[in-house]
DNA sequence: GTTAAAGCTTACGTCAACGTAAACTTACGT
DNA sequence: ACGTAAGTTTACGTTGACGTAAGCTTTAAC
């Protein structure tokens, strides 16, 4: 582990991904290791995105909406029109994270309830049986 | 709409989905609407569980794992053996979803502050251009 | 010098969750 | 009587996100 470059192999033992799966980011162009002849190098960068990449995943985001999110997390060196187009879309991005995110508040409320009352009728059975 | 009782297209209109979908999700057995000769007629029961099918999936769930769920809202008429086998299911699910929305909570504070220092370089361009 | 490990490309296979098309069968309105 | 609208079954097609296998090169180790 050379520091600041990672073979794939080392990506795939950190990540707990497979080689395909990092090859397929980046023909998806999802990230951009270097080359040292055919060999792919993945960079800090490369590492900060992939660790996007994987939580983008789990909150249900398809690849093409990650892409899109990466793309909103390189601000520093764009032009301002473009700053705002992707200022846009982070908004709307955000508006459907809280909604989900409250959603996901309240089925877990309601989750919460449904146990409970699986244990009352537990409790009762126990009672009932001695 | 026989308040009811309700036929696959009056389904289709209340829930949006297609038909394809609600025969899909009867040959998966996540429903089972009566018969009338051939055709279908979906119950209170069958809207109930449609409900939580749709939830389920924006929330990322696939099927399978929302046939396991919508049987832990089955519990009324169940064996301890089964109930308790479903309690286990659920505390899974409940920390799983927890760990979810802790997750998420986390991401779009991240993506707030991103915004925010969107905003910043924004303002600092129109202050510079004036 | 050659074998093994790690890498590469190309390409077909797979699985979930439906879409879509074909070819019927009632049920209803005129 | 007849079209047409709503329903059915059967079955092949599609998309996303990789898995998997084949065949070739490069580097490290013995």
């Amino acid at each position: 582990m050379s520091e600041e470059l990672m073979t794939i192999r080392e990506m795939c033992a950190e990540f707990d991904v497979t080689a395909r799966t990092l090859r397929f980011y980046e023909a998806k162009e999802l990230i951009s290791p270097l080359r040292e002849g055919q060999k792919r190098l993945f960079t800090k960068r490369d590492r900060a995105r992939l660790k996007l990449i994987l939580r983008g995943k789990r909150f249900g985001f398809s690849l093409e909406e990650i892409r899109q999110l990466l793309n909103m997390y390189d601000l520093g060196d764009q032009q301002q029109t473009q700053m705002l187009r992707t200022y846009e879309l982070a908004q709307n991005r955000l508006a459907a994270m809280e909604a989900q995110a409250a959603e996901l508040a309240e089925a877990i409320q309601e989750l919460r309830d449904q146990i409970e009352w699986g244990k009352t009728i537990l409790a009762d059975r126990n009672i009932s049986s001695e």
